[in-house]
DNA sequence: CAATTCAAAATGTGATATCATTTGTCGATT
DNA sequence: AATCGACAAATGATATCACATTTTGAATTG
């Protein structure tokens, strides 16, 4: 299907098959192996991963219910394509949904999960300053991720998981800054409204953080 | 499994068995036919809708993915329990998504549009005063699912659309209003708010349409 | 009577086979 | 040379089967 192996993945003995599939691809998704167009074919991906064609449908269900591969009528799969319209809608419904979540989850910040985030948030600089793109935006999406999982009873996780896969690879480009470390910067300001337990602060600061990423990711894939 | 007969659903022949058995899950847990905390079972579900387990499975895993249905560690599948915690943070969720989409729509709202939903809310309004609750749920649904999907690239309606059904049977019992009709007037504050292309109304409309709801479904299920 | 044990039934998972459709290719026709 | 058509290969959909694990429930034990 394609020439690069698929990037590695452990798999623990007790997990499914279809979870394995599902976690594979979805990372595949992600990391722009398996690019935007690219059409797949159960039995072709069945036989990249070593499995029946069952557990591979099932995870394919599984990613189009989170949108990251488009079921088309006629009976073919393929990873969405990008537009720059598509590419807007999901970085304001990003900012829109982890806005929310930051709010959320502003009255259940303590200083340990603060440091927790600032050493989160330094792990990822040393991944982008070696450029390993894949490691730094698991790493950018864990700061977030610590953020937004504070509050009990949380519903909005999975959408917003929903939304970085379906920018998948362009957020991925991003990670690392051409001059200088923008994302840096975003984070800090969200480090310090935490600190300050703002609201407004946090607000503005994670929608910079969002759409300066996305600035990013758009002058290098889609304008070029 | 239970003893009222599923919610029947009309099966176009050419639909495949897995999307079948997708949308009659769907819509039985939207009707609360299967209600919160219900355990199912592969075998079960295949028996009830006289398709093999294939089909069955991958309607549960797409329904998985939305959050619909959990998947317990211990090979067990249930519908998620609500709880007030869980309530508030899906209606908070709501009213996240859909004031962006609102808002992202605004730009895209003809006369033409305000029309068709007015005339929806009209149907909406004569299926509640005829105790329709279903009808009633659906046509809510249709009257803001008619707004959000205005813009091309759409992206918010899925979340919005998982949103909903967790909440499932909740907001469908808020449908018949008990003293006058409390979202007639939510919806005709919307709607003013579209005719005037005002951003800041629309926002408040949409919150106060979604929380009053809420808060109806809430008084009258978890605090009973 | 409550707790425990253990075998039978049920269940999830995954591979395989079959069938109807679709896709792809090669050759004939215009 | 381009277009169309038919046949072969590939594909998606689904039922069925086999296997390992879990659940269940009844018999047993203290």
């Amino acid at each position: 299907m394609q020439h690069t192996p698929l990037p590695e993945f452990d798999r623990p003995p007790e997990m499914t098959g279809q979870e394995y599939a599902y976690r594979r691809l979805r990372k595949a998704v992600m990391s722009g192996w398996l690019p935007p167009g690219a059409s797949l074919t159960i039995r072709g991906l069945a036989q990249l991963l070593d499995l029946s064609p069952t557990p591979i449908r099932e995870a394919l269900r599984r990613l189009s219910s989170e949108n990251a591969i488009e079921v088309q009528g006629n009976r073919r799969l393929k990873v969405p394509e990008m537009t720059p319209g598509r590419f807007g809608e999901l970085v304001a419904l990003r900012v829109a949904i982890e806005v929310h979540g930051g709010l959320r989850a502003l009255a259940h910040v303590s200083d340990v999960v603060i440091d927790e985030m600032a050493e989160a948030d330094a792990r990822l600089a040393a991944a982008r300053a070696a450029g390993d793109l894949d490691r730094a935006s698991a790493l950018n999406h864990a700061f977030h991720r610590r953020l937004y999982e504070l509050p009990p009873d949380q519903a909005a996780m999975p959408l917003i998981e929903s939304v970085w896969l379906q920018l998948g690879p362009f957020q991925r480009l991003a990670q690392r800054g051409p001059d200088g470390e923008p994302m840096r910067d975003s984070h800090a300001k969200i480090l310090d409204a935490l600190r300050l337990r703002d609201p407004d602060d946090l607000a503005a600061a994670i929608t910079c953080d969002v759409q300066s990423v996305a600035e990013l990711a758009e002058t290098r894939l889609l304008l070029v």
